[in-house]
DNA sequence: ACCTGAACACCGTTCAAGT
DNA sequence: ACCTGAACACCGTTCAAGT
């Protein structure tokens, strides 16, 4: 079992404390994966053969527990945001980073929601990992735009939004796996600038790149 | 108080039983609009002056509570479709389909979500209302993809999809509530065929209009 | 034929009692 | 300092007892 991440700016905590929360943290995620994000919280701490006070403890909310759990995902996340932020081809790239986002947000049923709704409530342990995600996806999206390849008027509060519906559509299609993959493209294409449009802006007497 | 609609298929029921069901229904959309879809059914009863038993009885699943509360506003969204079938522009009507739509998916918290998981269960009381709407989108879409407006490899199913997500992402986004105007012309536009692309087949030898 | 409300299983959360 | 598990409030659902 690979160790779990430490809750942040904290002295060792004892012996027995770090068995419970790792126990905890890896249970979840299997809950989680079983269950969707909605799993039973009792349940995970009477499988990880702990009394459910001890669970409250450690994770004062859901929230904190999945953050727990999803937190070296969105580091990866984040990671591959900065490598794609290198990249040539600035509509590529933005393509790209809503391909894994809407991936990551797929990882367990319902977490697509519990992002969304933590984007828009500063309490939850997720906020800050919300606004990062945001913050990341702000920042291709602005490159793409300064090269005439998105829409202007389209921000990053909605790119969100859309990245977040695509993939809790993709997960209320059980039948169809692939959902994501075939509704991705469209959105990314509402995204850009059209073909007409962009040439006309071209043709103009300044020309901007 | 505008009379509720009657069960399918029913003989007249019991004066009581009557009154009854016509509270649950009233009481249950008053709940709906102040607490969402998933407004506690036992508050419901109380609310209404009925024991909880006769609510399952009446309504056996949350579903078939909520298909009563909706099934006026499902009937004119399917008259409205009729309308928009006849109207001179394809896309347009399309794009005012998918509107009106999100619209009424949006009209309860939570609703989106009901609907979207009715169209995969076809034990609920809603699947009818749900396979309803999709035929009428699929309409729409086959006119405005015989007229080449719209991409010919979009399907019904991903349409009724990026509906649902659309209105669920407004429902989501409570500081901002023209969420939906928003997205709406985004998502319609990657449904579109590109200009270029369109130009390109209309210069084909056998013109279609 | 229909209604009532107690009963059951489940859930999230708290907290007094333990070590 | 941390853990345990009983306790509480809530929920959906069922069903025996009533009229």
């Amino acid at each position: 079992m690979k160790p779990a991440r430490t809750p942040d700016q904290q002295r060792p905590m004892r012996a027995d404390a770090r068995r419970n929360y790792d126990r905890l943290v890896a249970t979840a995620r299997v809950a989680f994966q079983e269950q969707g994000a909605d799993a039973s919280l009792d349940d995970i701490a009477k499988r990880a053969g702990v009394g459910s006070g001890t669970l409250y403890r450690h994770f004062p909310h859901r929230d904190a527990l999945l953050a727990a759990v999803i937190g070296d995902s969105i580091d990866a996340l984040h990671a591959r945001s900065r490598e794609l932020l290198a990249t040539d081809d600035p509509a590529a790239a933005l393509e790209a980073w809503m391909r894994a986002t809407i991936t990551h947000a797929g990882t367990y049923r319902g977490l697509a929601a519990t992002l969304m709704s933590s984007m828009y409530d500063e309490g939850s342990p997720l906020h800050s990992s919300c606004k990062r995600a945001h913050a990341a996806g702000a920042e291709l999206l602005k490159r793409a735009q300064e090269s005439d390849r998105v829409r202007p008027e389209v921000d990053a509060a909605d790119l969100f939004r859309l990245i977040t519906a695509v993939a809790w559509a993709a997960e209320q299609s059980p039948e169809s796996e692939d959902t994501a993959e075939r509704l991705l493209p469209l959105v990314f294409d509402g995204l850009r600038t059209t073909g007409t449009a962009r040439q006309a802006r071209q043709a103009k007497p300044a020309p901007q790149d």
